[in-house]
DNA sequence: CTTATATGTTACTAATATAGTAGCATTTGT
DNA sequence: ACAAATGCTACTATATTAGTAACATATAAG
């Protein structure tokens, strides 16, 4: 069971790193030199990212990667939907019998009090408070 | 992305039934025709149960299954663990260049501190409790 | 003692989600 | 013109989850 996946992961390190590059440009091959990731992920996760509008890129020789919005404005609540989709633990495995009425059924109830929490958390934590904690 | 699947879920329906019935047994045919879940599946997850002393089980005509111990000490974490392992949340993918020190990764942090909320709400909740909530 | 009906046990298949790769198109600075 | 970057998309591989099948064993009842 992992919250977070590989792609997420991937792209919270990479954001990380091109936020702590100001306006610079960063490509994926500093990535890869960077981290231990190979460039065909790499690329794959930032190309999503762009089309997300989270990156903006520059393509062509000395092209690459910036940050589209503040780092104080991209939070680990977005980077999970766009890779991992609506965060939604309480998927209910037998509605017709046994879970007629969401509302009466106890473990619904309790999956979503923990579900609450989890994306409130999510939401709460930026790139930039990522990055002083360093 | 699931905090709890089908066997884990399947499992609670049953016990919360059992739990139910005081110290009657309870057949898989009976927990069949009284929930959507297949004769199999209710099988395997059941036989589960059975091996690790969740559940105890009596062979032949009018056998079936009973709480092996009371319903106040069967919280959702066993369940849970039982099906999908120990949670953990916080597999990280990048343990080499990346994360050398854990301590000072600003994610794991976070999903470390996600991870022991839902641990803790996953302890705290008893077969009990939620068929009191019922 | 035979039979019907339970669970014990294990092996297998199918479906889905996640991870990883490959290749060609397009852009751009030199 | 060329080298080096991203745009884009299709594909394969692996792991997890879900679902099925078949035979063995036990037991209550007629």
């Amino acid at each position: 069971m992992k919250l977070i996946n590989k792609d997420t992961d991937c792209a919270v390190r990479a954001i990380l790193y091109i936020a702590g590059n100001e306006n610079n440009l960063v490509s994926t091959a500093v990535l890869n030199s960077e981290f231990n990731i190979s460039r065909q992920f790499l690329r794959k996760t930032l190309h999503v990212l762009q089309t997300k509008k989270i990156l903006k890129s520059v393509k062509g020789i000395n092209g690459g990667f910036r940050l589209a919005r503040p780092a104080g404005k991209i939070s680990l609540i977005d980077l999970v939907r766009i890779f991992q989709g609506e965060v939604n633990l309480n998927k209910c495995f037998f509605k017709k019998k046994i879970c007629v009425n969401v509302k009466t059924c106890p473990l619904r109830r309790e999956v979503e009090n923990i579900e609450r929490y989890v994306v409130s958390r999510l939401k709460a934590v930026t790139i930039e408070q990522l990055a002083k904690k360093h």
